[in-house]
DNA sequence: GATGTACGTTGTACTTGGTACAACACCTTT
DNA sequence: AAAGGTGTTGTACCAAGTACAACGTACATC
């Protein structure tokens, strides 16, 4: 399969090094690091100075480790290539002030998707997740509309498009209940969907129904924005 | 040298790859690629392939290649690394309201400072960059100011620390003007430094002086919400 | 239709890079 | 003093990684 075939091993440790780090682990010391790869000590020292050379890694002054700057560049650009325009945060800002609930865009990515863009509800319970994250498609709202919407069979989809839209409770986490609609780009094509997301209590007929006026209107605005239709 | 001796060649090659997308060319071919890596076409393959499987590039349909979204959730992991409170984006945002002009976040790491944190003026006329940016550290106000407060020795240095502040005009970019504060974590401990950046005619003294008063009140409530001291 | 160019991909031979092991110096704990 | 753990370096060995050549496909030109 194009793509995934054949590689470069030592590419692939370099790479499971950077996954080792999460937003608990941030920094790591080589013994640990090299427990978590299940690589020698030398093997993983000699890979972080590789990725220290181009800031995919830095070197702490007590010899730990933790990732770099350059990651954060880089996830920029890959950001910006969704051509995302200078309105989606202050959308966000403005959902999440009009909902009382934490507001994303995702993306599509093979068969899972990215949260591209994030705000999150200043309610002391909310829910909150990671810019970067990834999900399955099938589970929750937002991926269910993303499948719906790239012509995925099913009379669960057939009933997103002819709606226009999907809400979840306790599909992907059971404290998290969702409601998505989809984004469109350059006229008819999918860009990915917008979704309100919360505890399932906040997440009632009434609350849905006044909700999803606001998260259309939202995603419209956004849709023409970026070329796309105004959608259903 | 600890951290940048002897490394693996071909995780600097995998390395040297993501380096070549750009915000301007985030997709490359893999011929174009070869030629700006100056490798084998079958080994940028290979190792594009490697990187794939870990999110760390993507093949589009038309087999060329793009940055993934596992770069995207690393770089947010480092951003957060930073421990940077939920009050930095509100913040910034409200900081561009009332001064008019770009605001951003800097940490240094080794001898450069990263972009941390954006928010970009509204104005049709401003300074414009990117979040994950690295600038030489002894070039700007935002890096000036980061050196005087870790230290450096020199009357210039000293006078930052003295006043407090630190102004420059067209010192790294002929174009932009910028106005710096330190920021403070953990006590003493410096964070980073606090900017407003735009073009120099917006930075007259009058200009200046007002902003200031703005910008030490934001930087002393994003010190004291991360622990350090409010500063000078 | 024939020809030429460029693309991405695969097979393969060869060289040396990449790996793990062992040893070391240093630090901390008992 | 001894034990245990850290990060780092030297080194031998072998298989990984590399570039070259060839291939199939697509497109443009004549």
């Amino acid at each position: 399969m194009p793509g995934n075939s054949a590689g470069v091993a030592a590419v692939e440790r370099a790479a499971s090094l950077l996954e080792a780090f999460t937003d608990r682990d941030f920094t790591l010391s080589l013994g640990e690091l090299a427990r978590r790869v299940e690589l020698d000590k030398s093997t993983v020292l000699r890979i972080a100075r590789s990725l220290a050379k181009f800031g995919l890694l830095v070197r702490n002054d007590d010899a730990s480790w933790r990732l770099g700057p350059k990651l954060m560049k880089l996830g920029n650009i890959y950001q910006s290539t969704f051509r995302a325009s200078d309105i989606i945060e202050p959308l966000l800002a403005d959902l999440v002030e009009k909902t009382g609930e934490s507001a994303a865009v995702y993306v599509r990515e093979g068969d899972e998707r990215v949260c591209l863009f994030r705000h999150d509800s200043h309610q002391a319970i909310r829910h909150s997740a990671r810019v970067g994250s990834t999900y399955p498609l099938d589970r929750g709202a937002p991926g269910r509309v993303i499948l719906a919407f790239v012509g995925r069979a099913g009379a669960i989809y057939d009933d997103i498009r002819k709606a226009g839209f999907f809400t979840t409770s306790g599909e992907r986490d059971p404290q998290v209940a969702s409601l998505a609609v989809p984004i469109f780009r350059d006229g008819a094509a999918l860009f990915g969907s917008l979704a309100l997301t919360g505890p399932p209590a906040r997440f009632s007929d009434e609350a849905i129904k006044k909700n999803l006026e606001i998260l259309q209107m939202a995603a419209r605005k956004l849709s023409v924005a970026m070329g796309g239709d105004p959608g259903p």
